[in-house]
RNA sequence: GUCCCCAUCGUCUAGUCGGCCCAGGACACCGGCCUUUCACGCCGGCGACGCGGGUUCAAAUCCCGCUGGGGACGCCA
């Protein structure tokens, strides 16, 4: 084999995923199986939605596992720079390459224009995708509409005709009708790159030999054999990984479940443990043991053992593990865990000031400080949820719409939850004493607690989210 | 709707080139033992090859169809 360059390229939106994670233990088993390189590289294509601090906390999330990258944004290495805004000229450049040898062209479709043509699609049922109406513009037309001025994009001329193959190392050839692929846009009208061009440049700039990544770019991955095709180069191995799921076989997503890493270092998994639960989503050992580290994993790991059925995320084998790792410790070293990971200087600081007003002694401080830790701890019964003469019905749709604003949280600040809660209290009808209380009971388990917003703030986004899902869960268990 | 992927206990999975699999392990669950209690630990139980056709002496394992699940169809990644 030819020397092994893998690499993730999370994009920096949000916290940092677990799904993230996956991708990268088995890129690093991959790579270090084969004495290869992992890189880090960070794909903020998306200039409105990507945020340093969302890129610090995966490098933080990604060290706490021990996930290490050997080339990063952070360490550098000799194919940078690993952040792709900071890559703009290299995209553009190549680009215009494209644009010179005819295997791309500009298009002035607006949005509307683009939004009434899948609308359309829609309607009578054709398939989803670009129509193709700019590639019969003359290069004379496209060169006079730049110079006026006229806002464009710039998209992949994939021939029509014939097909394209996807050669997947685990699933063997995937052919694409070339009709069903559409003219992917390649730079955007702001003239920064999207994800397909960006993507496919890095790759083969930074000589990355297999792009191991989840299931869901499969079909994306057409678009991206027509772009090496299209610039003369050598696609890399393809092998797309399984998708985590949700209980219910969907796609991982926070809507439905915890997916930040933070969430599960919240409560107090070890990171040993849950890089370990990693390892057994879609892959097992040859000899079945469920116990392993990361250098057993890459000690044994091979590739083409894994299993293409996606894998549920489940927490109960996860909590086992980890009870697993606790109890062979020193307690010595349990110790140390307990102080490092769960009783930190940081964690505490988070809610000290707003207990401090509320404790007489310190001792006061344990017991009210209980629901700033472990989700599970709130015990409280199902009825508590319901605000005097306001049923589970009532309230049903207000978790609800409570859940729903809380996802879409970009930053969990004393405002931001305030203007979620004013969103709720508006959508639904309600007045803040029938959503307060419930609000309260749901993420503190207690109605003595401290100030709402600012105890949401302290207890962060992860349980918050975690625990109204959970109250949703009792009120229907209320109902039936 | 179109395209693509997938299909073993509730969940994570073993099941190399079909026979040793009327399917093995683990979690969860249930029962027991240990124990002043609980937990840990130990022992046991429940529990699956989606369906229908082939191929074969023989199929969970190969082929086809169906069904089911998932993903993608963005100037998001």
């Amino acid at each position: 084999m030819t020397d092994v360059r893998v690499r993730i390229a999370p994009s920096p939106t949000g916290d940092p995923h677990v799904g993230t994670a996956y991708i990268a233990l088995f890129n690093i088993a991959f790579a270090r199986k084969h004495g290869g390189r992992f890189i880090l590289r960070i794909e903020d294509t998306d200039q409105v939605r990507s945020t340093r601090e969302s890129e610090e906390a995966i490098f933080e999330a990604l060290r706490w596992l021990g996930l290490t990258w050997d080339e990063g944004p952070d360490i550098g290495g000799p194919y940078g720079p690993y952040r792709q805004s900071e890559r703009r000229e290299i995209y553009a450049e190549h680009a215009k390459q494209l644009v010179a040898s005819g295997e791309a062209y500009p298009c002035f479709c607006s949005s509307e224009t683009l939004s009434a043509m899948r609308e359309e699609q829609m309607r009578n049922k054709l398939p989803l995708g670009y129509d193709g109406r700019c590639r019969k513009l003359t290069a004379e037309e496209a060169r006079n509409r730049i110079a006026a001025g006229e806002s464009h994009v710039i998209r992949l001329r994939v021939p029509a005709e014939g097909e394209t193959i996807v050669r997947d190392r685990l699933r063997g050839d995937v052919s694409f009708q070339n009709s069903q692929v559409d003219d992917q846009v390649l730079i955007k009208a702001d003239g920064s790159p999207t994800y397909h061009l960006a993507n496919v440049v890095d790759d083969h700039l930074m000589q990355i030999s297999h792009v191991i990544r989840g299931e869901e770019w499969i079909s994306s991955t057409p678009k991206h054999v027509q772009l090496y095709r299209a610039f003369g180069w050598q696609a890399p191995e393809f092998i797309h990984l399984p998708l985590l799921r949700n209980p219910d076989k969907s796609k991982l997503s926070k809507r439905k479940n915890p997916v930040s890493i933070n969430y599960y270092r919240r409560l107090g998994v070890l990171p040993e443990a849950l890089v370990n639960f990693l390892g057994m989503m879609g892959y097992s050992m040859p000899d079945e043991r469920e116990k392993f580290s990361v250098d057993e994993l890459i000690a044994e790991f091979e590739i083409d053992r894994v299993k293409l059925s996606g894998p549920v995320f489940g927490l109960d084998k996860l909590k086992w593990l980890t009870g697993l790792y606790l109890r062979e410790m020193s307690e010595e070293a349990l110790l140390d865990r307990i102080l490092g990971e769960l009783y930190t200087r940081e964690s505490l600081a988070r809610f000290v000031k707003l207990l401090q007003p509320r404790i007489e002694v310190l001792g006061d401080f344990h017991q009210q400080s209980g629901f700033f830790y472990g989700p599970d701890g709130l015990g409280y019964a199902p009825e508590e949820l319901l605000p005097k003469k306001r049923s589970a019905a009532e309230m049903l749709p207000v978790f609800r719409k409570l859940s729903e604003q809380f996802d879409a949280l970009r930053s969990f600040t004393v405002e931001s939850v305030d203007e979620a809660i004013k969103v709720v209290m508006e959508e639904t009808g309600y007045k803040a004493r029938d959503v307060f209380l419930p609000l309260r009971i749901a993420v503190t388990g207690s109605k003595a607690s401290p100030e709402l917003h600012e105890t949401i703030v302290a207890i962060g986004p992860e349980l918050c989210r975690q625990r109204i899902r959970l109250a949703l869960e009792k009120l229907s268990s209320l109902q039936s």
